[in-house]
DNA sequence: GAGTAGAATTAGAATAATTCCAATTTCTAC
DNA sequence: GTAGAAATTGGAATTATTCTAATTCTACTC
């Protein structure tokens, strides 16, 4: 099985055809070659606009289309912080998001080793988590 | 020292005329008197409705303005939950919010005793926290 | 290879939450 | 009471995102 997490700026065509039962049309393999290749959490139109370069006649529409598919069938994660516009991330791994507010730019801050959710949570028993999101806000030291 | 997490259904005239640094106007004591009052994490357009029945000429620009002084000035807390619209809760004791997906209800959900931030997040050395937000959405159990 | 059904793409319109604006009203301090 | 500042208001503007309906593509079947 791939790892998209580890694959760097891999060009379209390297991309397979289908992927986790999604299949990878022209404009979704691109959309995610955008996502693949600078991962520094673009939004729907940044990558609407990196995508342009190399397939002009792609709409934005069909950027938000593919990201969507892209989110549904788990390839990537949406990054949502405060009310800003909706960001992605190609990587899968347990992390959550960190914005330097000096620069807006955003970092992926991983858990402890071995942490689970219930060590910090008070979560009542039985409660089923499907969707969990931690986002950040700070600055790096002085 | 007032502890709003514990005051319950407030009439907006029991509430004192400035708090925080903040002068309460009316229509900021009557908003803040709905968050208080019913504790559901109600949205901006909730809080519009509700603050009309008490106070017809409100207008839901002034609403998003008391809100917004109210937040900045710590009183009450934004919540955001992916991208649904923001709701407001008067809890200001450290938690996060757990959405439950079959009812769309939110719930406070408190950290464990003693948990300090560091103790599950990987954070570089000498980042400051300025804004945390954890939401989580699920059911409970079955 | 042609025909076809379903899926994907597209441009542009629509929506919804939120913010902005400029005019008025209300407060506060003198 | 009055001037200046701050808050409120209605409505317009903005912005991210979703919807719609038409077109194009893809994968099958013959």
């Amino acid at each position: 099985m791939i790892s998209l997490a580890q694959q760097n700026n891999p060009a379209p065509e390297d991309l397979p055809s289908e992927l986790s039962g999604l299949r990878l049309t022209k404009q979704r393999r691109e959309v995610l070659s955008v996502i693949l290749s600078e991962r520094d959490h673009p939004t729907a139109n940044d990558v609407y606009s990196r995508a342009q370069k190399r397939m002009p006649t792609i709409s934005l529409a069909t950027v938000y289309n593919c990201l969507e598919a892209l989110v549904s069938h788990g390839i990537v994660r949406q990054v949502n912080i405060e009310r800003e516009s909706s960001r992605y991330c190609p990587n899968l791994a347990d992390h959550c998001h960190f914005q330097d507010v000096s620069t807006g730019k955003i970092h992926d801050i991983v858990f402890k080793k071995g942490v689970k959710l219930e060590d910090f949570l008070d979560l009542p028993q039985g409660t089923e988590i499907s969707h969990l999101e931690i986002s950040l806000k700070g600055s790096f030291g002085q």
